[in-house]
DNA sequence: CGGGTAAGTTCTCTTTCAGAACCTGTCAAT
DNA sequence: ATTGACAGGTTCTGAAAGAGAACTTACCCG
C-alpha cells in the first residue's frame, strides 16, 4: 500500500496518520506550537531539507492544519501558524512527550519537560473521559467498528 | 539531518519519533493493542511489504516496545507482544484516534470508534493533569528546557 | 509425493530524501 | 548602480527507503 492510500482508510489511525504521521510533520507542529511560524527558522532548528520542509508545510496547510498568513507584501512573505483543527493536535503531541520522557532513554534527566504555567510545577498528563472523569485505559476501553467498516 | 540521529536529541518530542514516527510503525501498533500477535496476520491486515514489516517489528522489539515470545518450536514460530512500555503508548494512540474523527474528513460517520468496556457508550477522552484534574491545553502548559538543552 | 502454513529473506524497480546550489524580489548601504 | 543581506522558496544529483513479487526454510497433513 502507497502512503497516500491511507487517507481512504475506515481507520481513523490510518487517517489521522495519512496527515501527520509523516517522518517530520510532528517536529513541524511542535515548532508551530513553540511559537516558530517562519520557514527560516524552521529549517535552522529542524535541520530538515529546505525541499522537504516546504513540501510538509504544502501538505499540511492542504490538511488544514496550518494556515498560511501574508505578513508583508512587497516582498510577499507569509507565516504558518496552527489553525484550530492543528491545535487540537496538542492532546497527541503531549501524549508523545510524556511517553518519550518516560520510556525513551537519555542520558541525563529529561531535558524538556511541561509545566503549568500558573504554578510553574511539572504536569503528569493523564486521559480522561470528559463524562465520566474516569480513566482510559486499554483495558477499560474497546474500538467498535460501524457498519461498512474494513476493519477494527 | 537523518531519521536515526533523532534519538540523541534532547527534545522528547524527536527521541519518542525516533521509535514511533516511522510510516508504519503506529499502525502496527494499533493492531498490537488490537490483539493482533502474527506476522501473517499484521501483513494481511495491513498491507504493507513483508520486509519493511519484518523490519519495523525488529525494531520496535530494539526499543522495548514489543517483545518476541515462542509459541512453539519446531518449527520455531514466535508472537509479537506490547511491553509494558509499549503499552503505554495508549495514550497517543486514543489522542490520535480522536483527532482523526473529529479533523479528518470522511464521507459518512466515523466507522471505527472506542466505547466504554463496561458502559459500552462512546467515549470522549480529554488530557488532564493527574495531581490537580485541571484540563491540559496549550495555553495552560509551556515548555521547559533544562540545562544543557539545545533547544525548547 | 504434493500442498499448506508461518515467518521471514532476496530480488528489481520506483519513489522519496539529503545536501547543496541556485533563484526571485526587496531593501539598505557603499 | 552595484553589492550584500534577507526571506522563502525551487532545482539539481546521488543515496536511501519502499513497493511488489518471488523465493527460502522448516515443519505437518493426507
Amino acid at each position: 500500500m502507497k502512503w497516500n492510500e491511507l487517507q481512504n482508510e475506515s481507520c481513523p489511525v490510518a487517517r489521522g496518520l495519512s496527515v501527520v504521521g509523516d517522518r517530520w510533520t510532528m517536529l513541524v507542529l511542535r515548532d508551530c506550537f513553540l511559537g516558530i511560524r517562519r520557514f527560516e527558522q524552521m529549517q535552522d532548528r529542524l535541520g530538515i531539507t529546505r525541499h522537504v520542509l516546504a513540501d510538509r508545510l504544502r501538505k499540511l496547510e492542504g490538511a488544514g492544519v496550518l494556515r498560511r498568513e501574508a505578513y508583508q507584501e512587497r516582498p510577499p512573505r507569509h507565516e504558518y501558524r496552527l489553525t484550530e483543527r492543528g491545535k487540537a493536535l496538542y492532546p497527541m503531541l503531549v501524549s508523545l512527550i510524556d511517553w518519550a520522557n518516560a520510556h525513551v532513554p537519555i542520558e541525563g534527566s529529561p531535558s524538556v519537560t511541561l509545566v503549568s504555567r500558573s504554578a510553574g510545577t511539572p504536569i503528569a498528563p493523564m486521559l480522561v473521559d470528559r463524562v465520566t472523569g474516569e480513566e482510559i485505559t486499554h483495558r477499560s476501553v474497546s474500538a467498535i467498528s460501524n457498519a461498512g467498516a474494513k476493519k477494527a
